[in-house]
DNA sequence: CGTTAGCACTCGTCAGTGTTGAGTGCTAAC
DNA sequence: GTTAGCACTCAACACTGACGAGTGCTAACG
């Protein structure tokens, strides 16, 4: 059996309703919706087709149907028409991104509040991965007898800073002019060059051997880590509003969930380029998140280096409205943090 | 009526039996008690006595009694007998803390994991408020044309940054010996002493009147406001999994109450010193957390700044616990973070 | 032959009902 | 002063029947 016109129309209509109330949808719904003329009859015996073809699903007999996993594949696949968002809209969330973009790391912060107040549905957004960008400054700042602070500056005005071990005897215009070779030899090199001009240092400076040792080991455990505080998340309470969290069970683990970070790391796991990524229920990998549906669209800085920016909510999502506010937001995240380059 | 030996021993055998099960007690369950030996009836009598005195309270007719947030007050205040921390614990904390110390924030981060995972409540940390701090290193990074970064280190470790405008001409170099200069000026100095430094450099430096003037703007800005990445919580999800928030709007509404910053730094506002400030129910004053306790500790960095730490539960929270893990972390958390010093 | 009206059937929801058991307060006896 | 006994209260639970939303099937209609 093929999918002909009406059905699409009748599948769309359904899944419509699905979104925004949450309960099953049954023929006479449909059969009074505008642009559906047909009776609640004729509906049924289309509706029994789609059930056959495993778009539709009956929680129990005598109850309407509602949308299965492959329908909304379908439906984000084929029948979505991507709305514009309003002109008000996207002032106002240009207007909040800018307002504070004094710091990448806050700008990054008010953009997953916006996403999620837009959306209702909780967000994420992933700084962009370090070893991804060059670096621009490096930094020794004495702190203690021994310890020294390093602070890297990307070019993306992302600071990275980690204690590291000294030799003792060394006075705060030691670490100065050596943060000057640092940075002279290190600027504007990404990661894969950073252990070459390491090694070249190292043979100029023998006396600083342990000193760079330890900073080259900092500082490619930084490029290529991720640690916790690039993930930012927002409205993880939104969900709570929806009813397939009414259960305190459920909200909880997906709570859990998101306390994970490394978790999410894997949900959000790269996608390329500008486009958007929608996984539907199963298609991601989590278990835990085997009833929801994640979107994620991913956002630049400078030339190469992105980060991915998603929404998190259940597989009845609505996804028009979803993937309209991301792809806005990824081009706007885009533009604000590219001028710091 | 007074309090003689026998309610008081009754009152905290249903506090205590309340605080594990979460329903209200009845006579029977309390003359079962070891170390209490009446029959029921001279218990429900005393129950009886209690319930007009404000310690007890009856959800209807024919139900047990639960403590009233007056008992909670005298329970906390006289009745509690503070347990130390088991060893194996107190090095398992210990442990956690230090093991991740390369960095302050890194440590504040775990601090609440570790707080959260050993009360099985939500845990907060504050972090040291700047303005107690002092500055021990500025400097500005070129990022963009007309753009630095300037990065504040202070005698905690704490990093602070924030984009500035800088004169149009101004090399890296240029903005290595301003850095030079701000550093050796404000080396130190606590937050009144700045301004009058400023002042000076002024003066000695009228070229540059215009950068000094806006990088005095941001480190007064950073010194004075607190920022939301100040405050880390831990197990927000905890709490779901006690029958007081097994309704869901309310697990919501406590979860956004989590995600506005400024409520959660009001509710933790100051206490003085080392001790355990104890707030219970709408003895804090944000609406939203009146069945909740707030239990908070403080923290010392250095000798003079200090931050608090502290765990939001229900009303019917273990109180005994709590304290001595806060007690124990309080200490561990200022071992750990005055190395730094 | 596609569409629709009619009808019997299913099943979740809801209100009403009786039973059970935990717990109380009171009284009288120890 | 303490305790046993008893009547009373009330939430929780299981059961029931009525209701209604929805389905599938069949027969009639254009």
């Amino acid at each position: 059996m093929q999918l002909d016109d009406r059905k699409y129309l009748i599948l769309q209509a359904i899944i419509d309703d699905y979104i925004t109330t949450a309960m099953p949808v049954g023929s006479r719904t449909i059969s009074r919706k505008s642009g559906v003329g047909y009776s609640p009859a004729t509906i049924r015996n289309e509706m029994s087709d789609l059930e056959e073809l495993g778009y539709l699903a009956q929680p129990h007999t005598s109850a309407g149907r509602i949308p299965s996993n492959k329908a909304y594949r379908l439906y984000v696949d084929h029948l979505i028409k991507t709305v514009k968002l309003n002109p008000d809209e996207r002032e106002r969330i240009h207007e909040h991104l800018v307002d504070k973009s004094r710091r990448v790391e806050g700008v990054i912060r008010s953009a997953a509040d916006v996403l999620s107040d837009a959306t209702k549905y909780t967000s994420v957004i992933v700084a962009p991965k370090l070893g991804t960008l060059r670096i621009k400054h490096v930094q020794l700042v004495p702190v203690a007898e021994k310890t020294a602070l390093m602070i890297i500056v990307t070019n993306a005005g992302i600071v990275k800073d980690a204690m590291i071990r000294v030799p003792e005897g060394l006075d705060a215009d030691d670490l100065y002019s050596i943060s000057r070779v640092l940075t002279q030899n290190l600027a504007d090199k990404p990661l894969e060059a950073v252990r070459q001009a390491f090694a070249e240092m190292l043979r100029d400076a023998a006396d600083h051997r342990r000193l760079l040792g330890e900073a080259l080991q900092v500082i490619e455990q930084k490029l290529e880590s991720e640690d916790q505080s690039d993930i930012i998340i927002g409205g993880s309470a939104n969900l709570l509003g929806y009813p397939e969290y009414s259960d305190v069970n459920k909200a909880r683990s997906f709570l859990a969930v998101l306390e994970s970070k490394d978790t999410i790391r894997k949900v959000l796991s790269r996608n390329g380029g500008m486009e958007i990524t929608i996984r539907i229920g199963p298609e991601n990998q989590v278990p835990a998140l085997n009833d929801c549906s994640i979107v994620t669209a991913s956002y630049r800085v400078g030339d190469h280096s992105n980060g991915t920016l998603g929404i998190i909510g259940p597989t009845r999502m609505n996804y028009n409205r979803v993937i309209s506010v991301l792809d806005f937001m990824g081009r706007a995240l885009s533009d604000v943090l590219s001028e710091y380059k």
